[in-house]
DNA sequence: GCCACTTCAGTGATAAAGTCACAGTCGGCG
DNA sequence: CGCCGACTGTGACTTTATCACTGAAGTGGC
């Protein structure tokens, strides 16, 4: 996987069949790849975009779990695949995705017949694991202060953050109120400037 | 993975070899697998017992992520095996396991050559994933009392539940005097009885 | 422009959970 | 028996979650 693209071993593998069999798909921002429930027909292999995968609790809550991204498959989808089971979670497309969907025949057929993508399987499934583990550590232990902050510095390189509260929320897990109590805070700290569905971090730096 | 053992998937792919590459080791309970900060030499593939993997924050707190038992892969093993990176948790032997110890040459060999054997790895890996999303939903968004007596009653069967507070923090992700607050309330209400490192469990089924 | 309507944000009150500090209690062992 | 370490109980306080509600900002129709 660090050699080539997941486009290259396809190609390699499944030789002319390739375009015919597993076609590249685009899908734009806001659509929904698969939703909790649903059964699996294909596994999403990233070529290029964004996807983010959510789940919500039975309270209601939701909380975002990972991202997809470039040259990355969707684990969740290879376990509904592997086990028929319904998805648990649910995936939102975030930047225009094109996707390679591959059936579970010629996944079997690739993991059969290519080292390459099974290294790109394993690869992908180990990230995730240690993804969610973490978010376990973060969910379980950290103060949610300092989640927020951190969130914040991570996306406040390019100018506003364009985000409600409630997507917030979402993003660390929590209520909405507890996210407006916060940021109302970093605002009284000047901090951050806030405004109807945008964030501008201003000198949220200096903490670290 | 459905038909066969483990062991005799290895024989079948393996041939004589076998029983001089993978040989199955024995543990004792309380013995420690592997703990956070070390990298793995060989994937640890349970024919028998249980372990018990846990993680600690950076706030030192701990928190029991899943538990490995006959027939199942160590997923933290493959990944940290495949990318050379350290463990982030420990895994420790909670009744006598023998396991198979593979080296990454083996594993290699056996994913390219056996179906039955990616199909186990697979679905192992998808079963963690899955443990790991609940696992997340709830430390996130559940309550801890509900989350307490739940974990009461799935081990209440065979006489009082041997464990102490700290070690039952530890299996929710909580703090110590968090869950004797709440045995505490419920010994109160009549539901369990409580003794040094001992919890009887009497008439908790009633409330579900 | 004005109004109705929806979405978003702010906040008080209260409950649940986490943290800190410390006291009491039990069990084993010299 | 008495000491020590591990375990448990609890008060005081902080942080987070939940509930209920208000107001403010954008949106579209007329």
């Amino acid at each position: 996987m660090a050699n080539h693209s997941i486009l290259d071993i396809l190609n390699d593998t499944l030789g002319k069949e390739a375009r015919e069999i597993a076609r590249v798909m685009r899908f734009p921002p806001g659509q929904v790849l698969f939703r909790a429930g649903q059964k699996c027909e294909r596994l999403p292999l990233l070529v290029a975009g964004r996807v983010k995968v959510q789940m919500t609790g039975v309270s209601g809550n939701s909380i975002v779990l990972y991202r997809l991204e470039t040259d990355q498959f969707c684990p969740l989808s290879i376990g509904c695949l592997m086990t028929g089971q319904a998805y648990r979670a649910e995936a939102v497309v975030e930047e225009e995705t094109d996707a390679v969907m591959i059936s579970r025949g010629v996944f079997d057929r690739l993991m059969d017949q290519s080292a390459s993508f099974r290294q790109g399987i394993m690869e992908s499934y180990g990230r995730r694991l240690d993804d969610l583990m973490l978010l376990v550590e973060e969910v379980a232990f950290r103060r949610m202060d300092q989640r927020l902050e951190e969130w914040l510095l991570e996306r406040a390189d390019h100018g506003p953050i364009v985000i409600t509260h409630q997507e917030l929320a979402v993003e660390l897990g929590t209520a909405r109120e507890v996210v407006s109590r916060l940021l109302k805070e970093l605002e009284r700290r000047d901090m951050v400037r806030l405004a109807r569905g945008r964030i501008e971090v201003t000198n949220l730096l200096e903490r670290l």
